[in-house]
DNA sequence: CATCTTGCTAATGTACACAAAATGTGCACA
DNA sequence: TGTGCACATTTTGTGTACATTAGCAAGATG
């Protein structure tokens, strides 16, 4: 899929790392990409350098640039920072937030609950992406945006991973996001710090219950056998 | 003064930037620096580009990198941001932190005496931006550290810009520092996370003190001209 | 006299060719 | 059969020439 230009380029990659389609330490190789998207390999360097920058991947000397890795204490220290980001994060834009980004952001949601609408998963979660960014650019820090970045590329990604397509959990789950999201709009709105918040922290909660669903599961029951046939079962 | 390497180049240019040789906002030429340093155009793009990348300089499309600014908003914001952040990465570190990195900060704190002792206020910034990097990187904390060293590039380019080499209590404030800084590296060192949190935070406050009073000094005497003078002042 | 247009200039952006380094492979030898 | 070394291949790093763009100044025009 050829784009032409190195915006593209730079965007596609992005795309394609947080949607696991470049799965987490996968090697990008600089001739063929810089093939695939019709520049040439200078321009193409200096794409890798921006996403080793913004977190997207990792440069080593020689060795060129793979999609930033992501092994468990990886996970533990997201799942440790992530609240602590967020809810800061959430504080300062209700507090910072200008007219043009609230209407971004309604934008944003619009987006993300027609990607629900549609059953698309990848859409939805690059639409969940851009909200959060937006609501980080609200903050107006860029100390703390730098941190945030790194966390939603990191909380993009484990979404994708931990997704259950089968489960009508995850229908309901997403819905209640959607929902959130709505609350935090208003929140932001309205201007109130410390319910945006409580609202964010929820929005952390549901977030994280879902994954750790995922990871420890409900159970097997026991009895699949019922009793009465286990006699003969061998 | 040509480095030769583009590594060399990087750090150099680092430096600069820190101690405020490069100030705030100044232009970066590509085609000088290049020459400056001996290295091609092409390696010194990337140097420049990972230097946006850690946040020390900022890159425009087609109009060049510049050094990072420095308005009164991202002062505010500084402010705001480190004690939280400080704090976090103090706990973190007293929890995470190796042996080999202890050393590495005993290290840190060695130079950093040095420097005063021999008082160089340039170097002592310099190490004492190393020490607290090296804090950031016991937290082992890739999230919190993009957030911590960008924090830090501000922190030390405040200090030099607030660095006032004829009062006398500036000298009063380093030391007390370096009295701190060896507190902190106790607190790491038997893990004690809280205790170092509250030594980090009374680290910040005398950093803090030292750059307000800067910024409000002390009101000059009123009764500059005696009054028995004044009568025939005019 | 103000303002818009237009051309110049100096800088950044791109392509390509070459150099250097790392990895993989095949062979010799123990 | 396993190990080590040398060579070949692949990939990254650099230098240089060229293309493109933004900013500015001079001129024209109302």
């Amino acid at each position: 899929m050829p784009k032409g230009s190195k915006d593209g380029c730079f965007e596609s990659l992005k795309q394609q790392i947080l949607t696991t389609a470049l799965e987490p330490g996968a090697g990008l190789d600089e001739a063929s990409l810089s093939a695939q998207y019709g520049i040439s390999r200078t321009p193409l360097r200096e794409v890798l350098q921006r996403l080793a920058g913004q977190g997207y991947v990792q440069i080593e000397s020689h060795r060129g640039a793979k999609v930033a890795s992501m092994d468990v204490s990886v996970m533990r220290t997201f799942f440790q920072t992530a609240p602590m980001v967020y809810a800061n994060i959430a504080r300062l834009a209700a507090e910072n937030r200008t007219g043009a980004q609230l209407d971004m952001l309604k934008d944003d949601q619009r987006a993300f609950t027609q990607a629900i609408a549609k059953n698309d998963p990848t859409a939805s979660a690059l639409a969940n992406h851009r909200f959060h960014a937006t609501i980080g650019e609200m903050a107006q820090n860029p100390y703390l945006m730098a941190c945030l970045d790194r966390l939603l590329i990191d909380h993009t990604r484990l979404g994708q991973t931990f997704y259950r397509p089968a489960a009508p959990s995850e229908k309901v789950a997403i819905l209640k996001a959607a929902e959130q999201h709505d609350a935090m709009i208003s929140a932001i709105e309205a201007r109130e710090p410390s319910l945006a918040i409580d609202l964010t922290l929820q929005h952390w909660d549901l977030s994280r219950d879902r994954m750790e669903r995922f990871v420890r599961p409900d159970p097997l029951p026991v009895d699949v056998i019922p009793l009465k046939d286990r006699a003969n079962a061998f």
